[in-house]
DNA sequence: ATTTGAAACGAACGTTCGTTTATTTGTGAA
DNA sequence: TTCACAAATAAACGAACGTTCGTTTCAAAT
């Protein structure tokens, strides 16, 4: 009972879909356009656009990847990590190295990248809000339970915190034209150990 | 010697860039179309077109029309403070004042909004560069000078602190449409508190 | 060997983009 | 009054967009 019958369709969709997050890392999801990812794939356009049946099926499949893949390399991983600041931190840690990869690597999309925030159909901004209310709150509650387990000062505020986190993991993120990786992430890293470290203390 | 003929041909460029714009902050710079422009004005699209000659070149005079402002609405009045952490800030304020204005106010673009992230032309690229250049050279130089004068702590690094509080200021330029505008104003003002606290003491 | 159906194709569609050209409008200067 | 010239217009252009349609390809199922 196979269900394919000429080769394998899911595998285009995947190159399709790859392609797609590539061109919109570096130019934007609306510069991934059909003509332009059919050529690039060696693909005939109808043949790209009849594995999504629209232009916005696309732009959603593309940004359902990208959040499947932070929730595979970044949340999944820190989830494992025992409630408290080593999670907090494993969340940072997974973030950093999702959005900074190792040499050559293609540079992952982290929610909130620039790539999604504009030009996006209404169903598009649901889902990436979505995507980003998942890891605000991931975020969020690393730190509550943090505070929960007497690791951070009870009277510090938790959203507070979150904000200055993120604050500086979307600097990292964004800031990579200006600075070497290895440089932006020691920065991140600091900024985030000062953070944490601060508020300890009080 | 007047210099316009007919009507006042400046007062139409001006209006053009106000739109401009305000179009991209809300749908970016490419949503700012010549076709989009000119129903806005109720103008001919060529009317607009004839004002800059190209569509790059109208984005390049959008680009400059908004740093203008930001050089006269944060980088001269910070100019005007004392050197030391005074002029820090007084940038770090105006900054914020800038990006969320008083109650109806049209809320200015900085550098590094979203709306210029992507999809722009080599030429436009480069006026961005040159533009988030300055601003954090300016933001950089005020931290040098804050040390300078024993304000900081001499063993912190400039390039580490203007990083962290840029951080901060873009976090809250662009986490707008989460929170009131109040509550982000608040936290950004903590972080950036605690930042300067943390740093004078070291 | 034949049938089937997912996968890809090629060509055209209507629309919108930026752009060009030729023309009209209107005011300050001669 | 006439002239000159900036400002705005209407109409059209090629290119690229998303999309539709009919056809072709080819591995698996019968």
């Amino acid at each position: 009972m196979a269900i394919s019958t000429r080769s394998n369709g899911i595998r285009s969709r995947q190159a399709i879909l790859d392609r797609a997050l590539e061109v919109a890392g570096s130019a934007g999801l609306h510069a991934a356009t059909i003509g332009v990812l059919s050529d690039a794939l060696g693909m005939s356009k109808s043949g790209v656009f009849a594995h999504f049946g629209s232009k916005d099926a696309l732009d959603l499949a593309a940004i359902d990847a990208a959040a499947e893949r932070f929730a595979r390399g970044v949340m999944a991983p820190a989830a494992t990590a025992p409630p408290g600041i080593a999670r907090v931190v494993a969340l940072c840690e997974g973030f950093l190295a999702f959005v900074v990869p190792a040499a050559g690597a293609p540079a992952h999309l982290a929610p909130g990248h620039p790539a999604f925030a504009l030009s996006s159909s209404p169903a598009a901004r649901a889902r990436l809000d979505a995507w980003l209310g998942a890891w605000r709150d991931a975020l969020l509650a690393s730190v509550a339970e943090a505070i929960a387990h007497g690791e951070m000062a009870a009277a510090s505020d938790p959203a507070q915190a979150e904000f200055e986190l993120r604050a500086v993991l979307d600097a990292a993120a964004r800031g990579m034209r200006d600075e070497p990786p290895a440089a932006i992430v020691a920065r991140a890293r600091r900024a985030i150990d000062r953070t944490l470290v601060s508020w300890s203390a009080a």
